[in-house]
RNA sequence: GGUCCCUUCGUCUAUCGGUUAGGACAUCUGGUUUUCAACCAGGAAAGAGGGGUUCAACUCCCCUAGGGACUACCA
């Protein structure tokens, strides 16, 4: 039998990073099995659900390439299929109409045995003739006897006492499914083999085979994952950076280095850390999920980030700069700069932690001269420094060929003569040549920039420094 | 309060009864380098506490402590 997953988000917000893993896992799991990957919608909840929320989940999925097998199920719009089985259940005894008030269930609350216990209604066992001409909800007779377990895949064995369960509602007053009975309904009907989400869930999983087992139907194979915190070992919220997988994105990080971190945090292969969506999919397996809640650690983020930048293929680095662009607002880059970006990877990717970093790096390429270094660039060329500019350009002149080798022999031979280290001669380089250091290195943007162009640069420098106004 | 889950270096984790408890990030030291958000080498760093079971426990069981989830006509 294949296996089916499926994500399914309520459309509240954005794509929450901790769904985003959630999300990642369903993925890696489908796709390392031959198997199909559902979305799915939570939008039966209509006071909280919106359509740019939906949109926004749909963005975060594509961009971490998660792509969904068919076309995403709206859970609300089946309704009528869920109130179906509601009632399915009430032909079957499994379920009851129930016709207390709000203020008769908020009185049991206030009672001893209400304060301890959930709800019991006086119509579970109501002789239906006495029933009110009045609304109703429709709720599930659970068992009051024995236990009901549930075998999770990464939490173990879980068994609860049946008497703990209440009897929830299935079906609203207004017709409107719950969430609980809506979940069961979908995830049957849907075929969906493997339940795996967030270990919030964990004693919905024993509520709902209560579900599966009145309606007869197979109960999945269910993996609650720990949820993911913020570095202080809270729930992860905004106050530690980011929780929307899209701000990742803005922040100039690639979707294959967020798969790999993501997958990291929470599931292991042994001790490998670095790798691509790939080889991801072909390790992947729920055995490897850790039970314990993870940390979101961006300092490792970024590491892994940095990995993936240094070795994305050519072609993939550069549709993540695009999108990067896209992003921010900003105007899309045109053909001639993203072809010089193209030409220059190597030297631009080398030692770049994010997007941002590699496109600030691509400014000496980019923007016209003069540069205008600000304050605290500008620092690095002082008068000593402009004298030995004025003396390296004509040594300049002689060197053998414009390569990173030759120049660099010329540089170190130039300084050694000039009585200066290296550094003092080749990082204010970086300013005259880019406005800024964050830049390539200097020999890679003499070579890149040409002969013509790196001595015009020096002359920039040397003219508006001699005329201070 | 009740039910359930979790607990290995600062962080992410390996280990599936017998290891000097391994790796990665961060950190520290030294080296190197265009004095770097780079690189190389090395160091420090962990089984929450207490009981069992066993020849042997990080690994299995129990208790305690700490953390978390759920406890809605939310999802």
């Amino acid at each position: 039998m294949g296996i089916v997953t499926r994500f399914a988000p309520s459309p509240t917000g954005y794509l929450h990073i901790g769904g985003a893993r959630t999300a990642l896992f369903n993925w890696l799991y489908a796709r390392a099995n031959g198997g199909k990957f559902l979305l799915r919608i939570e939008d039966t909840d209509r006071a909280r659900s919106t359509d740019a929320a939906t949109d926004a989940i749909f963005e975060g999925m594509r961009w971490l390439g998660l792509d969904w097998d068919g076309d995403a199920v709206s859970q609300f719009e089946r309704r009528e299929r869920h109130a179906e089985v509601a009632h399915a259940m009430l032909n079957t005894g499994h379920a009851y109409k129930c016709y207390a008030t709000r203020a008769e269930i908020d009185a049991f609350r206030a009672t001893d045995l209400g304060k301890h216990g959930s709800f019991q209604s006086p119509w579970r066992d109501a002789d239906s003739a006495t029933a009110p001409d009045a609304p109703y909800v429709i709720r599930l007779k659970a068992p009051r006897e024995g236990t009901t377990s549930v075998e999770d895949q990464v939490q173990g064995t879980v068994t609860w006492k049946n008497a703990t369960f209440d009897d929830m509602i299935l079906l609203r007053s207004d017709a409107i499914p719950t969430y609980m009975l809506a979940v069961v309904v979908d995830d049957h009907d849907m075929g969906v083999t493997h339940v795996i989400r967030g270990d919030d869930h964990l004693i919905n999983a024993g509520r709902q085979s209560l579900i599966y087992t009145a309606m007869g139907w197979k109960i999945p194979v269910f993996a609650h994952i720990p949820l993911i915190f913020g570095a202080d070992g809270k729930k992860l919220s905004k106050r530690h950076g980011a929780t929307g997988a899209q701000e990742y994105r803005a922040m100039g990080y690639l979707a294959e280095a967020m798969r790999n971190y993501l997958a990291r945090l929470g599931w292991s292969h042994g001790n490998d850390e670095l790798f691509s969506t790939d080889q991801a999919i072909e390790w992947f397996d729920l055995s490897g999920i850790n039970k314990a809640p993870a940390r979101f650690d961006f300092k490792k983020l970024d590491n892994v980030s940095k990995y993936h930048i240094e070795n994305a293929p050519d072609e993939v680095l550069i549709a993540g700069i695009i999108d990067f662009i896209a992003s921010q607002d900003r105007e899309p880059m045109s053909e001639g700069d993203l072809g010089k970006l193209k030409q220059n990877l190597p030297i631009l990717r080398e030692k770049t932690k994010k997007l941002n970093d590699l496109l600030d790096k691509a400014q000496f390429l980019l923007a016209s001269r003069p540069f205008i270094p600000d304050e605290n660039e500008a620092k690095n060329i002082n008068s000593v420094f402009i004298c030995i500019l004025k003396r390296l350009t004509p040594a300049l002149a002689t060197v053998r060929s414009w390569s990173k080798e030759d120049l660099e022999t010329l540089f170190r031979n130039f300084a050694e003569t000039e009585n200066v280290g290296l550094g003092k001669i080749a990082q204010p380089m970086k300013v005259v040549l880019s406005g800024s250091t964050k830049a390539p290195s200097t020999f890679d943007m003499m070579v890149a920039l040409g002969k013509e162009e790196t001595l015009a640069r020096m002359n920039d420098v040397v003219l508006r420094t001699a005329s201070p106004e």
